[in-house]
DNA sequence: ATTGTGACCATATTACCAAATGGTCACTAG
DNA sequence: CTAGTGACCATTTGGTAATATGGTCACAAT
């Protein structure tokens, strides 16, 4: 039995196509440029040499290429942070460099491409599947990490791991969802230290 | 030497007169009834029988008028917090109770009197005196239960106090700060709880 | 002095209409 | 059949003139 791929949004046309990555590489260079809302559909068509029409064989709507380039972010974001704590040796570290590769991270969505925070936005308030997928992948590497520290014996075996896992990831939501970071400029110099010393403490054996 | 009571907002006009409770009295009807924005002073002044001009005798502004309600709501929330807080017997006990709370009473002022958000948004944007006050009060209360913790035993003295209190505070922020809450609705039944209890375990001596 | 106001000003908001935009579809070219 | 489009429609958006609002002040009555 084949397993039945289901794409939240089912993908219109030609999913590996030439123009689908122009439209994308387009809507990138003017959403970051000009803003999301700014930028009109008929913009990007008129950048790849396409009447508007044609896009619509790609994209069902102007937010689906928002969703694409979104979902590139977070990618970019994720990879990143994987890789800051994929160096680190103890899990106790590796959990310090997730917060605060996390915090910064998205704290550079913000502020150096800022034209892109309203896509951000509107991805997160209506949780857009490249988000819930994020969070998901987030979630994720929280786990490697308690895991990893469990075996090694450097954290507490006590808690259930599910609990341990969804209490720590929230108190780390407010520094990388960007609505919430919003909210936090005035302490995220010191949240990632403080906040990841309590968590450890907390899972100290 | 006469202590200098410094009120951010240098009161106008006698601070104990029976129109200036009025003003707050209409006030507090017609900011909950047709939002803070949609009230207009004259409305007010015609609410009382006096002119416009009579409020600014009392009020330097309009938003001066949203920072009186604002503090009520906020000493509302914390005194009913601190009776909850007082019902306990254990630390631990007290600051599951703090948690939970304070989510309770800001979720209550979001959905009950959902009019008076708009005061509450901007109180917390623009960090109006009242809310300054109210999170230093908080902060306080944390301050106290911590430490009656640490005399009794009950929680682990290696931590100094400040860092402590500091971590927990930004751990709770986004349950009473409306503006963050906001963004946790899907959050606020477990989170009460499971964040207690990491905090408590973090906590452990 | 205290209580109180109408007339006034600059700015913010509303109401309105024209232009722009998101999105579809029947259709053409090869 | 695939690649591609102009013309079209309903809804948003932008711009603007009229109105409403926050706020002040000189002045009146007690």
């Amino acid at each position: 039995m084949k397993k039945a791929v289901i794409t939240p949004q089912p993908a219109r046309g030609p999913v590996d196509h030439e123009v689908r990555d122009q439209i994308v590489a387009a809507a990138t260079e003017h959403f970051s440029r000009y803003g999301y809302e700014k930028t009109a559909v008929s913009d990007l068509a008129k950048a790849i040499g396409f009447s508007k029409a044609y896009i619509y064989k790609f994209f069902e709507s102007k937010q689906a290429i928002g969703e694409a380039i979104c979902a590139n972010c977070l990618r970019e974001i994720e990879t990143e942070v994987r890789a800051a704590v994929a160096e680190a040796e103890l899990p106790s570290e590796k959990l310090r460099r997730m917060f605060k590769g996390f915090t910064e991270a998205t704290l550079r969505l913000l502020f150096r491409d800022r034209k892109l925070y309203e896509i951000a936005a509107s991805a997160a308030t209506e949780r857009w599947s490249s988000v819930v997928a994020y969070e998901e992948r987030v979630q994720a590497l929280l786990k490697e990490i308690l895991q990893e520290g469990r075996q090694s014996g450097d954290f507490e075996r006590k808690t259930p791991l599910d609990e341990t896992a969804a209490a720590i990831y929230l108190v780390m939501r407010p520094y990388f969802n960007p609505l919430l970071l919003q909210h936090s400029f005035d302490y995220t110099d010191e949240a990632p230290g403080q906040l990841s010393g309590l968590v450890l403490r907390s899972l100290s054996p």
